[in-house]
DNA sequence: TCCTTTTATCGCATCTATACGACAAAAGAT
DNA sequence: ATCTTTTGTCGTATAGATGCGATAAAAGGA
């Protein structure tokens, strides 16, 4: 989508969209789960409990990065992964938000709003 | 991603990978918004409130509708787009549960498991 | 210093997503 | 029967996502 596309769309629909971004691949959606139910936080680990080559991995947990889901600390030659705290519970408010949002509006089943005539 | 590859991760993880996959766009955060904000729920007011030609927003609702996330009703020559109540409360379920997990889960701050030797 | 280990990045190929304008479809209005 | 209105779909073009293997980088060990 161009720029300037993007500029005439509200700021926070464009946030939200990017966490939907993050997570609109099963392996973004598995990593963290891996990091959430076990302790592999070797970057090695999380490769071999996925289908998918080094490289492919790495450039995944690039992008959680980058959606700041994610965290990393290099031990050389390793790095660790963890969840980011702080970036977890805003994502789940801002989630949240979006789906108290959603799932309290427009309870009518029929249209309510017609365009007759112009 | 190939269908061979698809199959080695949890169907779980695909399962939400596609309701992350429906809201990765601004467009598709913003027209759901919309229908629980607003009453505009015939197609062309949709339309006017996103900066993208008809036959774009047509696909996006395309993308919505595969993806469970709203309903609609065809009232010729317009169409009403309505949320859809049963999937909402799904989403609404998954995600939370998926959060849930992310943030009960590792939190240690450092690396626990490494990988001495082979 | 030269290997080993581990991870990040690059180059390339392929597939998917996104956008637009043009056109098709469907039903009421004239 | 024809026109109008509204929406869905098609053809096409471009940008982004995804994959792999190969390579670079960085630090410790031999």
């Amino acid at each position: 989508m161009s720029k300037v596309r993007m500029e005439k769309l509200k700021p926070m629909d464009t946030r939200l969209s990017r966490w939907g971004k993050a997570l609109a691949h099963p392996a973004r959606i598995a990593i963290p789960r891996t990091l959430s139910q076990r302790d592999a936080c070797v970057c090695a680990e999380i490769v071999d409990h996925l289908p998918l080559a080094q490289g492919t991995v790495s450039q995944h947990l690039k992008d959680l990065k980058n959606a700041g889901i994610i965290t990393w600390t290099v031990e050389e030659p390793s790095s660790c992964y963890s969840l980011d705290k702080k970036t977890r519970s805003q994502l789940a408010g801002e989630m949240g938000r979006l789906f108290e949002e959603i799932t309290s509006g427009c309870n009518s089943t029929t249209c309510s709003t017609k365009v007759k005539s112009k």
